[in-house]
DNA sequence: GTGAAAGCGCTAACAG
DNA sequence: CTGTTAGCGCTTTCAC
């Protein structure tokens, strides 16, 4: 898509070529320009644009001058002509699949203190809430409405890696393909999934359920995988009735699969979930139908949010490093940004398996 | 949290400007400009222009004409001069204090799905990643950056409706001022608090305590106010060391602030606490020091996030309409920007009181 | 129906 | 040190 956006606010959006500016901070929408202080303060434009930006080459008093007929005026850059002109927003982008999903928060933390930290500004786009996906939010970056964007959105990665989207300034987090030379940061799930399995085969469970999210995601097949391999590595043939996919990571998903689990005649005595948020729906699923965590069955999660210490039993989890994944993209992009053509590497972070009292 | 996405189906997207950058892989970061296309297809940069908004008075030939040649130079449209020229960016901001905090989650879809509706990107900000606060997002709106604002941080509400913001078109959400004329949207705190201490009441509960967050807020004093008064008209004198005042609305602020009202000699039977969030934790605290709910010491919390029913035991709470609450806000924004001048209401939504086991 | 040209507000040469 | 000037890429009269 491109143009014929609805434009629903009609020509109503009355440009309202305002008025002479008082000297006052009232800017109904008009605004001050840069031209009206310089008159001001008696000197050209020039000067006051490097007062503004701070070069050095500027007499005090000059200086003075300015910054008084700023003060007084109340003005503020247009931000939209200084980008035009520098040809860059200073504003970066970063996409979640659901921000209710609190195991983005503390990635998006790390994220934004980067970001802020070497004078950008981070805004944050729901891509879950636009299922349409008319609209991508790759376009504001096409249409240099920001200068760069950090995805963590599996199905909007892949979508991207998809499309020959890779020439954009862009890294993918947590969902990533080595293959395609888009940078990115992860941790290795492979690894992580075997370690939570591990943990609950020296539990001594036998019977272990997968509840996942789509194994069309790339770490949702390598999660799967490193089950698997867990498994057999143990002697133990899968069962593929103690597997399920889910196409959301939302409690009320993980309560209902981990029901379902349970109807079967021989059911698993242990679950590992990809997500502590469907680990915790699957508790209460489990509840739900009279087993009780670990006694009856137990359960693994994966992330290790803060809620997970505080549910009761406490989760058994795998911690992913989200505010390190989080600073981590961040710079990958700053970095690709600074040098565009610079090979940006991929990179994978640690994760640790957090044993509390589910498993 | 609502469901995330299902995998999207690849690449299938817009039927209208899909183009192969294949054919003009030049994005040197310089990008395309309009006069390229225009030349390209043999026209003047108007035309192109003309075309790309979708104006009446082309020739279909002609229009057809710039159609292709866009499709072939993969040409996207340089935001930053459109908004330059038509002085706006057609860019909503909502800060929230907090993108873990589930609250806000569902506010965010109902805002961002109007915004959608009417042509305008949401983009997120988590003002609580910025403690610092030396660089208000509101400067976003002054800057230009931005056409309007929402905002659902108290602490920011504040600070702007003390500062002489209210000239900027932004709309308060849950945190409010009736008396600053700041378009607003929000639900009657001081009844939501009396309904929640009322149904404790009708259980047979008289030292209740109050888990609240900082006075300094006004939905704090006005939740703490219909606490004093429903206690004072059930002919209970309210005890000061029932009331703690937190911070933070962490899980554990609220595990170490409930474990800390137990330990006093008459400690309260049951607790409202003005957060799910705040509840959550509060059960997770009473668990740590013996309690148990609701037999020992009965819980309410307030929001009723989608976590309220999972938790063990499910959170009897006071529900907020968040995600009317969102889309009124977006719509009060909409009509602010739409007229400057008009005088936008406040507005009240109902709330209910959901009962769980937790009390 | 289409083109030429005038800026939107700002920064960055280039002169003085 | 400071001013003049030329655009950044786009939309929009105003002519033709």
């Amino acid at each position: 898509m491109s143009k014929s956006l609805p434009k629903a606010a009609p020509a109503s959006s009355s440009p309202t070529r305002r008025s002479p500016p008082e000297a006052q901070p009232s800017h109904p929408a008009g605004g001050l320009s840069i031209a009206q202080v310089a008159e001001q303060a008696g000197v050209s434009v020039a000067t006051v644009s490097r007062v503004l930006n701070g070069h050095e080459n500027v007499r005090p008093a000059t200086r003075d001058k300015v910054l008084a007929a700023v003060d007084a005026s109340g003005y503020r850059v247009n931000e939209l002509a200084r980008n035009l002109r520098t040809a860059e927003s200073r504003l970066l982008l970063t996409m979640v699949p659901d921000v209710g999903n609190p195991f983005y928060a503390e990635i998006v933390r790390g994220i934004d203190s980067v970001a802020r930290q070497h004078g950008y500004f981070m805004l944050l786009c729901d891509t879950g809430a636009d299922p349409g996906r008319e609209r991508s939010y790759f376009d504001l970056l096409r249409r240099r409405r920001a200068d760069g964007a950090i995805c963590l959105d599996p199905a909007t990665i892949q979508q991207a890696l998809g499309e020959a989207s890779s020439a954009l300034p862009w890294v993918a987090c947590c969902e990533f393909d080595p293959a395609t030379g888009v940078p990115y940061v992860g941790i290795d799930n492979y690894r992580a999934a075997g370690d939570a399995v591990r943990h609950l085969l020296a539990r001594g469970h036998r019977r272990i359920g997968l509840i996942n999210s789509d194994v069309d995601y790339l770490y949702a097949r390598q999660r799967q995988q490193g089950y698997l391999d867990a498994l057999t590595e143990a002697g133990i043939t899968p069962d593929e009735r103690w597997r399920m996919n889910l196409n959301s990571l939302d409690y009320e998903a993980g309560a209902s699969a981990a029901a379902l689990l349970m109807q079967q005649p021989h059911a698993p005595s242990a679950i590992f979930a990809v997500s502590d948020t469907l680990a915790i729906g699957v508790i209460h699923g489990l509840r739900s139908v009279g087993k009780r965590v670990p006694d009856d069955v137990a359960v693994v999660g994966f992330d290790d949010i803060s809620l997970a210490a505080q549910i009761d039993p406490p989760l058994t989890t795998i911690a992913q490093p989200m505010r390190e994944l989080g600073e981590t993209a961040a710079r990958l992009l700053l970095q690709r940004l600074a040098n565009p053509l610079a090979n940006v590497p991929g990179v994978l972070l640690p994760h640790r398996l957090v044993i509390r009292r589910s498993a």
